[in-house]
DNA sequence: AGGAAAACTTGCGTGCGCGCAAGTTTGCGT
DNA sequence: ACGCAAACTTGCGCGCACGCAAGTTTTCCT
């Protein structure tokens, strides 16, 4: 048998990369090139502004050649918002799971949600007030309400015990559409400020608001299991 | 004042640029412009297949620039399904508008949607065949559940008569994000014929399906007026 | 009728997204 | 331990999306 592997250390573990059994150099690697990618992006935003950075800076200073970002991000923007949002996805999900059984589901699925856009540290307001300056990081961040779709599907899908797997996936597409219509609230430019962009309202509220009319077909779904 | 101006014939009318009045010149050559650049597109494509059409090929056959091509379309695959589904964006607004008050709403968004997604015709069943061949045609096609967004949150919001936009907004969200689960379900490969993309089932029963766990979200909207 | 503003078209240049293929690294089975 | 397959990295080239600015066309107002 090969040499034993060990689970590694904090040095290349994010909380992205669940190592609950020991994973693959090579899956270890690729976690750690995506870490490294979105990091340097998010940096080099904030040093220079977002729009003196490019695809080669990116990837020179996250060690990998531009080919290889594409294979990782399909444009500047998705990097630079993937630090803020990496962790997101695989969250959510959890989050869902984390409620007893008696609690309905549409609460469960939106303090799920809500949970995930609380306020989390300077470095991330710092980033989102980054993002919140230029259109196309806007409209990336926006698009990343997508991402927890599938974890969501999922989790709802356990909940419900449901054999048409149609219904979680459409409730969960319809939870995501919600979170992205709170994000493109949330970031629009107000005229009241000239245009500037001032978040309108603290997110968990606007989140709350725009998930609410969908409660009703969260729990009619729940009460037909 | 100027020459009176004449609502213009077929010749440069279609159902898009919904001329309830007279429009002016400008207005009627972007929709000529757009018209022809959506023709040429799935005509070249049919003719050539969709992997040898080039963006110069298309505005070249319909007499613009390749920059004024980018200026109505972000992509190729755009322009070949926008052929397809030009005018469902305006018809599904007037399509729920168009029952009268006493259905419920979840059953005059269902059918109003339904309707934009029947047979129409031998033309655009070809049309419909070449999207399925290609997989960034069938994204391309997929995407463009989300035009209906917008007219469906007028309609919603009309019938709801909802001080609160955001109700009307979301609900249309969901409703989007159902019919982009459906068409990805009636696009997507099965296995069972070896990877070759079968459309699965009518789309009119998928469409049914996916819309019906959201139901109850529009039908409690509706009473909470 | 004429002038100004708005909107559109287009050429140019830049940055970049992606398919392909060759080389390298990792994982698996014997 | 070793060989093979899978997965990843990367260079290259092509197509293209978009910002900018100049020219043209249309609209609006006097």
């Amino acid at each position: 048998m090969r040499a034993r592997k060990f689970a590694f250390t904090h040095l290349f573990c994010d909380a992205e990369a669940v190592v609950t059994r020991r994973t693959g150099l090579r899956e270890q690697k690729k976690q750690a090139t995506r870490q490294a990618l979105r990091e340097a992006a998010l940096r080099l935003a904030m040093e220079r502004g977002p729009d003196n950075v490019r695809v080669d800076d990116i990837a020179e200073a996250a060690g990998v050649s531009p080919r290889t970002y594409n294979n990782y991000f399909s444009s500047r923007e998705q990097a630079i918002v993937a630090a803020v949002t990496a962790e997101r996805q695989s969250r959510v999900g959890a989050a869902v799971a984390a409620h007893p059984a008696h609690v309905p589901l549409a609460e469960a699925v939106v303090e799920a949600v809500v949970e995930q856009y609380t306020d989390q540290g300077e470095r991330a307001r710092d980033a989102l007030l980054l993002i919140t300056t230029q259109p196309a990081l806007r409209e990336a961040f926006v698009d990343t309400a997508a991402a927890i779709e599938d974890p969501l599907a999922t989790a709802i899908a356990q909940r419900l015990g449901d054999p048409d797997p149609h219904t979680a996936r459409v409730l969960a597409a319809g939870v995501a559409a919600a979170v992205r219509v709170a994000l493109q609230l949330w970031v629009r430019p107000t005229a009241a400020e000239g245009g500037l962009v001032v978040p309108s309202g603290p997110l968990p509220d606007l989140l709350r608001t725009t998930l609410a009319p969908l409660a009703p077909a969260l729990d009619a779904a729940e009460r037909r299991r």
